[in-house]
RNA sequence: CGCCGGGUAGAGCAGUGGCAGCUCGCGGGGCUCAUAAUCCCGAGGUCGGGGGUUCGAAUCCCCCCCCGGCAACCA
């Protein structure tokens, strides 16, 4: 029996319609997810949506909608998006699927009976203009800092997790490595934030309406937050199907922008670790992305739909695009009027003319059949190590590197002289061989980059009589 | 206030103690199989500023300046 894998993106809001950076995290998952299921492992690759919460309800009202048809609404734009970026998902959960409800209900049942969840009082200053609860030391002269208004004084009875009681364990099982948290300088974050206010936090919330009952005080509704995290089990069973639960937990690797560490890091295990259920066995956090220097905000407007990149460079190419700005990991700025310039730069010059030139040689050197039985002369060794590590920049980087070198070698050999030459045959072979070689390899390892160009160049080099063929990438 | 990250050629980024690299762009040359593509050569940097450690620092330490992020349900 091969090994397991299974993979999760974050869910995301359907407050907002999907953007880059919905686009980049579940990309990445995808370049991974497809990587081992080509090294043959069982994958199970999860993303979806998150649906509750006061501030969906507020935007469906605003919408003149009732939150479920507001939800089913976006929801829809966010599995368009992905299928129009070739994501391979294996499921997509919304959180307001009744198997996800199911699945919660066991969940906070069972903390509750084993007595992690206490019912208490929330108290705190709420700014109506913010909508949200402020913390006094943010105050300025009393006052909200965006509202110049005083914050109301609110309490509010609500059902609070003992985190407290899982900290040193969850703190444990970083330190020794049983949760890996990467890359490594987001360890240090993550065991950082244990000396700091770490509390008990709420699991519910009375006045909001769209949300998923708890199962002990119908009159509350779960916090998002652990409604949304809880995703990750309930996606492959927990609550309707122990089986398939059994099979697939724990994650293999939760990939997620480095915003929503606490969460994953610190309050996820502990919940398992209430819940009795094994913990993540790696969490990985990638960059945040700022857009010609400045915040992603809809307010600037400096939003892009990856539907747009799509729709100009192609699926693969806008893949591509975003994942070769800057390491995975680390911050960096996309730049969109770079995109042009690298799709010409990269995809059309180097790689799609290196494809025509050699499928053009063979075709009219050759009858349209590779002649020889060779290997690449350009190895890839490293390309799956960087893979597994989630440094797609190098993955490709090594890759790019090869079809430069397979551009050296065309013009080193000059096949064209070659040609006019019979008795210069042989060499002529060889080298067209080698190039097909190489550009089969080449396939290969990028397929889990860019699923349809691989197939395009390993279906045009299978063809019985090959031939040029159309560009892979046209100049933009 | 706090926490995290960044400031390296015109642009985008690698490099984390030992002669400063890559890609794009730019200038010159070559080739003609190819998508005005490709190949070769070249110009271009006080590695944010100052101080220190060291035989030696972009790389380690201290101070400062600038930019961004988290803290606020936008990956």
């Amino acid at each position: 029996m091969s090994k397991k894998f299974y993979i999760t993106t974050p869910i995301y809001y359907v407050n907002d319609k999907p953007h880059i950076g919905h686009a980049y995290t579940t990309i990445a998952a995808d370049v991974l997810a497809r990587y081992y299921r080509q090294k043959n492992y069982r994958v199970y690759f999860v993303t979806g949506t998150d649906e509750h919460g006061a501030k969906v309800a507020q935007s469906a009202n605003a919408a003149g909608m009732e939150p479920k048809a507001f939800c089913d609404q976006n929801s829809a734009l966010f599995k368009e998006t992905f299928k129009a970026l070739n994501i391979s998902n294996d499921y997509f959960i919304r959180t307001t699927d009744e198997r996800h409800r199911v699945g919660v209900v066991k969940f906070l049942s069972k903390l509750h009976s084993n007595g992690d969840i206490y019912e208490g009082t929330y108290e705190g200053l709420y700014c109506v203009g913010c909508e949200r609860f402020i913390k006094e030391k943010e105050l300025v002269d009393g006052l909200c800092p965006d509202h110049k208004k005083a914050p109301e004084k609110v309490s509010e009875r609500n059902y609070f997790f003992k985190l407290s009681k899982y900290l040193p364990a969850v703190r444990k099982l970083i330190e020794d490595g049983t949760i890996k948290i990467l890359p490594h300088g987001r360890e240090k974050e993550v065991l950082g934030l244990f000396k700091q206010d770490l509390e008990d936090f709420s699991v519910s919330r009375e006045n909001v309406q769209w949300g998923i009952p708890l199962p002990f005080d119908e009159k509350q509704k779960t916090y998002v937050w652990v409604d949304a995290l809880l995703n990750y089990i309930t996606a492959i069973g927990y609550g309707d199907n122990d089986a398939f639960f059994e099979a697939w937990w724990p994650a293999d690797v939760h990939v997620m922008a480095r915003d929503i560490l606490k969460f994953h890091c610190v309050y996820w295990p502990a919940l398992l670790l209430a819940a009795g259920l094994p913990v993540p066995k790696v969490v990985y956090l990638h960059g945040f992305f700022t857009l010609d220097g400045k915040k992603m905000s809809k307010t600037l407007g400096n939003v892009i739909d990856p539907n747009d990149l799509v729709k100009k460079f192609g699926i693969d190419a806008t893949r591509y695009l975003l994942l070769t700005q800057f390491p995975f990991g680390q911050d960096g700025d996309i730049k969109e009027s770079l995109f042009a310039e690298k799709y010409n730069a990269d995809l059309a010059n180097n790689l799609g003319n290196l494809v025509s030139r050699v499928l053009n040689m063979i075709e009219k050197y050759c009858g349209g059949t590779v002649p020889k039985d060779v290997v690449s002369p350009i190895p890839l060794a490293h390309v799956g190590d960087y893979i597994e590590l989630l440094q797609f920049d190098r993955a490709l980087k090594e890759l790019w590197e090869a079809v430069m070198k397979a551009n050296q070698i065309i013009d080193e050999a000059e096949p064209w002289k070659l040609a006019k030459d019979p008795g210069k045959r042989e060499q002529l072979e060889t080298v067209l061989s080698q190039l097909a070689a190489l550009l089969l390899e080449f396939a290969a390892a990028i397929e889990p980059f860019m699923p349809e160009t691989a197939d395009i160049i390993i279906g045009s080099l299978n063809e019985a009589r090959i031939t040029k063929g159309d560009p892979l990438f046209k100049r933009v």
